[in-house]
DNA sequence: CGCATCCTTGAGGGCCATCAAAATGCGTGG
DNA sequence: CCACGCATTTTGATGGCCCTCAAGGATGCG
C-alpha cells in the first residue's frame, strides 16, 4: 500500500489525507508540512484540546487514538464528529479563530501541533498545500452532511453500524483497518451521544446488531465477519469520504 | 448598517460574509472578488445547479432567493443545508472538485458564477481572500454541526422554529431580515425534508407552533411577533453563525 | 475486596411513521 | 366569473422506535 510508505517516511504527517488526495500532493509540499509540525504530545482520556469560544493559536494533527468534536448544552453532550489518525482535528480553528465546539480525546491520543503563524506562512507560500488543507476541512463538512442524513434516515442500530463502517473505511485510508476487529475506546454512552439516542437505547441497539449476526460490539471494540453485510445493513456508501481506493480489508 | 453600503457598492458580491468577517477584508480584495464574478442568471424553482458526482468547473454566489443542498437516496430526499443571498453556494466544489450532494434552487433564485480557474488565481495571489473563502465554507460546516445537534436534541416543532430563527439571523447579516414576516418558498414537504420528519408530521409541527402562539407559518412564510420567544423555544444560540452583530430587527 | 463505572433488563408513555381520506388554496382555461 | 385539476395542507387512527424511571448484574481497578 502506497500510504504505508509515506507514513514511514513522515512519522508526523504521513497519514494526512492518505488514501484521499495525498497522492496528488507534491513531495515538496508534504515535506514542508512535515517540517512544520512540532513535537508530539499525549492527551489522556477525556482531555480537552480546545474549548468552545477559546481563541486558538495552533492546530493539531492526530497521530494515534481517537478524538471527538463535542457540543455541550444543559449538561447534555452531543458528539458531532469523530476523528482518526491522520486527521487535522482542529484545522477549522485556523480559519475560524474560535470554535463553536470543544475538541476532546476519546481514550489516550497522541497529537502534534502546528502554530497558526506557521500555517499562515505555509498557505501563503504554497497554494497547493493550502488547497489540501482546505480540502481536509471540507471532508469534515461532507462527513457532517452524511451524519445529518443518517440521523434522518436510520434507526439506532443502523446508525451504530454506519459509524463503524465509516471508521473502518477511514482507518483503511491510513493503513490501520484491522481486519476482523475494529478497536475503539468508546463506551455505550459515547455511542449514544454520537447517535443521538439514550445510553439505554444504545445498549439495545448494540444487542440488536449482535442478534442480527452482523457483529459483536464489546467495550467499543467491534468483532465482525462480513463488512459488506454490515455496510448493506447501514445503507453505507463510501462516496462521501472522497477516497481513491476502497478500504484495505 | 455598514453591510448595506457595501451591498450598494458591489451588486454581485456585496453580501458575501456581510455581518461576519466581511468588515475585516480589505477593500482591494473585495473589489477583486466582485470583478471576478460573471453575469447573473436566474434558476427556476427546483432547478439543479450542480449534481452529485459531477465535475464542477465553476462556483456560484447566491444573489436572490434560496437554494438547498440535497442528498438523494432511494426516492427519499434529505435537505442537509439551506442557503440565503450572499452565500457562496457551491464553493465546496472548488476544493472537492466533485460534490457528494446536489445543489438546487428553492423557488426562483438569482446567481452569479466564478470559474474555478479564476478562483485558483485569486487564492494564489490574494491569501487574505483565500482565507475568507475558506472561512465561508467552514461556516457551512459549523451550521451542519448545529443541525446535527438539532436533530439529536429537538422535536419537530422546535426544529422548524430553529430553522426560521437561523434564517432570520442569516438574512439579518445581509440586510434582508424583514421584521415581522420571514418569506420563504418552502412547502411543508420541504420543511419535513429539512427536519427529518414526514410531511404529515411537519404539518402538525407547524400547527403546534401556531397553538403555542409563537408564530404562524403559511405557505413557507412565517408571521411572528416575538423573535426572542421563538428562539427560546428552539433553544437557539447564534454563536455558531459567527456573526459580529445581532440580527437587525 | 470494595467501589466505581459500565452494561443489561423491564415497564409505561410520548413522538413520530404510515395508511387513508378530506379540505383548501391556486392557476388555467372555458 | 366559474369550473376544473392539481399541489398542498389538514385530520384521524394504528403502530413502532425510543424516551424516562427503576433496578439488577458485570467488569475492572486500587
Amino acid at each position: 500500500m502506497e500510504g504505508t510508505v509515506l507514513i514511514n517516511d513522515m512519522p508526523l504527517t504521513g497519514a494526512f489525507l492518505a488514501g484521499r488526495m495525498r497522492e496528488r500532493i507534491s513531495c515538496e509540499a508534504l515535506t514542508l508540512l512535515e517540517a512544520s509540525v512540532g513535537q508530539p504530545r499525549v492527551l489522556v482520556d477525556g482531555e480537552r484540546l480546545i474549548a468552545r469560544g477559546e481563541r486558538a493559536t495552533s492546530s493539531a494533527i492526530l497521530l494515534e487514538g481517537y478524538m471527538l468534536r463535542v457540543i455541550r448544552r444543559d449538561d447534555r453532550r452531543f458528539i458531532v464528529s469523530v476523528h482518526v489518525p491522520g486527521d487535522f482535528v482542529d484545522l477549522h480553528s485556523f480559519a475560524l479563530k474560535r470554535l463553536d465546539h470543544d475538541v476532546v480525546a476519546a481514550g489516550p491520543a497522541r497529537i502534534a501541533t502546528v502554530s497558526h503563524d506557521r500555517l499562515r506562512e505555509i498557505t501563503e507560500t504554497d497554494p497547493e498545500l493550502a488547497r489540501a488543507l482546505w480540502f481536509a476541512t471540507l471532508l469534515d463538512a461532507s462527513i457532517h452532511r452524511q451524519w445529518i442524513r443518517n440521523l434522518e434516515a436510520l434507526d439506532a442500530p443502523q446508525r451504530i453500524a454506519h459509524l463503524y463502517a465509516e471508521l473502518h473505511h477511514r482507518l483503511g485510508f491510513v493503513g490501520r483497518s484491522g481486519g476482523r476487529t475494529l478497536r475503539t475506546p468508546f463506551t455505550q454512552t459515547d455511542l449514544a451521544d454520537m447517535c443521538g439516542v439514550s445510553a439505554i437505547h444504545a445498549n439495545r441497539a448494540v444487542a440488536r446488531i449482535r442478534e442480527l449476526g452482523l457483529g459483536e460490539i464489546r467495550r467499543g471494540d467491534l468483532y465482525i465477519g462480513d463488512w459488506a453485510a454490515l455496510e448493506a445493513y447501514a445503507d453505507f456508501d463510501a462516496g462521501y469520504l472522497y477516497g481513491e481506493a476502497g478500504p484495505s480489508s
